[in-house]
DNA sequence: AATTTGTCTTTTGTATACAAAAAACAAGAA
DNA sequence: TTCTTGTTTTTTGTATACAAAAGACAAATT
């Protein structure tokens, strides 16, 4: 009966991070030290170290001597993610594909059941499950560097904000094939459909930032 | 006329890490704040500044409340910053292909020129040109997101302490083929490449591996 | 001799203080 | 009115102090 016991500057850095995500300060917003320190009840050492480790997730930037931002997302930098997530989702599809046990593989499969030949989709939940396909694919892959790249995640995941890119009618079928080519064991064809996935949201974002321009 | 001025948390992240790089320490060695904040001259907070950066790029380790510790990096985690860097190395030489200027491509070739039709390769030179050759395809693809994977090149750069995994002999005319893809404008082609260029890698140390385990 | 408990020392996490740099504001000059 | 200079305030970077936790060592128990 293990007792868990975490850092305060751990225990900031979650509270900081929710915030964030949640969209409480704006983007390229100045988080003030003594002001954050000040509301939290903290003294200034936690928090720096918990903003260094929201740099490291790119959820801040750190100009030195001027202080920590709330990063800022453009669309170039929301394509670079997007380009790396393909690259990375594609290489952990096809790891996955060689070390997934069968109960890890029932378990994935259920992941998207509920949704199946259903006429209207829960959206919300459908977005829990997407999110819950990617990450489960990352951690079954069992690389240990893979788990460093929560900042693509952190990026990428700015897009749900709007609500889904694609609709469940489209993307449903592609995540079930990629199952599928798990559940085979071929190793390249999961990869290959995991990529060519993470391509098409890619297309309809810069179709999205085009139409913006114009 | 601008003047650069760096935070001391700087210095001491770029003197350990030079010293980390340089085998200076053993890999799990523990690091001392006390001693080594000493050593340095400096007071423990810009080094635990400087610690944390190197915990973001995987050189050390930190268990809380016990310490900071440097990396080991066992055949598991090699192989699995190898597969990331196949991966991301893929999509830079793609971005790459996209993006370079005639004067960049220039600049590529001439990498590898002082190599082509010599009888005799200097290692130590070949080794520092397929450095800059990596850096250089990553920094050209302009992707901002794959500027923080330092990780992965720390991590694989490991593997340059005992020589070269292959010679020269080989893995130049890769290098060669993947720069003409890049002035062909072949961007699949050159991703290919490139990802071949890194599998070849990886199994020749899967090989090593399994031979050390007879 | 091996294990457990208690005590002391060292190290880590956090708070506070101080110095340096940046930002904001006010006053003076053009 | 705008720009420049000087002063004050605020913020950041670093050093120091203190508390909590971990490690090392010694003594007691089995």
């Amino acid at each position: 009966m293990e007792i868990i016991h975490t850092d305060l500057s751990f225990e900031v850095y979650k509270r900081l991070k929710t915030m964030i995500l949640a969209n409480e300060f704006e983007p390229g917003e100045k988080l003030v030290q003594e002001q954050i320190a000040a509301m939290f009840g903290v003294s200034r050492m936690p928090l720096h170290k918990a903003f260094q480790m929201l740099e490291n997730e790119m959820l801040v930037e750190n100009l030195p001597r001027r202080g920590f931002y709330v990063t800022e997302i453009d669309n170039a930098k929301l394509l670079d993610a997007f380009e790396c997530r393909e690259a990375l989702e594609g290489i952990a599809a096809r790891r996955t594909t060689q070390v997934i046990t069968e109960k890890e593989l029932d378990d994935l499969k259920s992941l998207f059941k509920p949704f199946i030949s259903k006429i209207k989709i829960d959206i919300k939940k459908y977005i829990e499950a997407d999110q819950a396909f990617h990450n489960s694919i990352l951690q079954l892959s069992g690389n240990q560097i893979l788990q460093k790249f929560e900042v693509v995640k952190n990026i990428t995941s700015q897009t749900y904000r709007g609500g889904l890119i694609r609709q469940p009618e489209e993307t449903l079928p592609e995540h079930l094939a990629i199952i599928d080519a798990i559940s085979k064991g071929d190793a390249q064809l999961a990869e290959q459909l995991m990529r060519e996935h993470s391509v098409k949201t890619q297309e309809l974002i810069r179709e999205q930032i085009n139409k913006e321009k114009t």
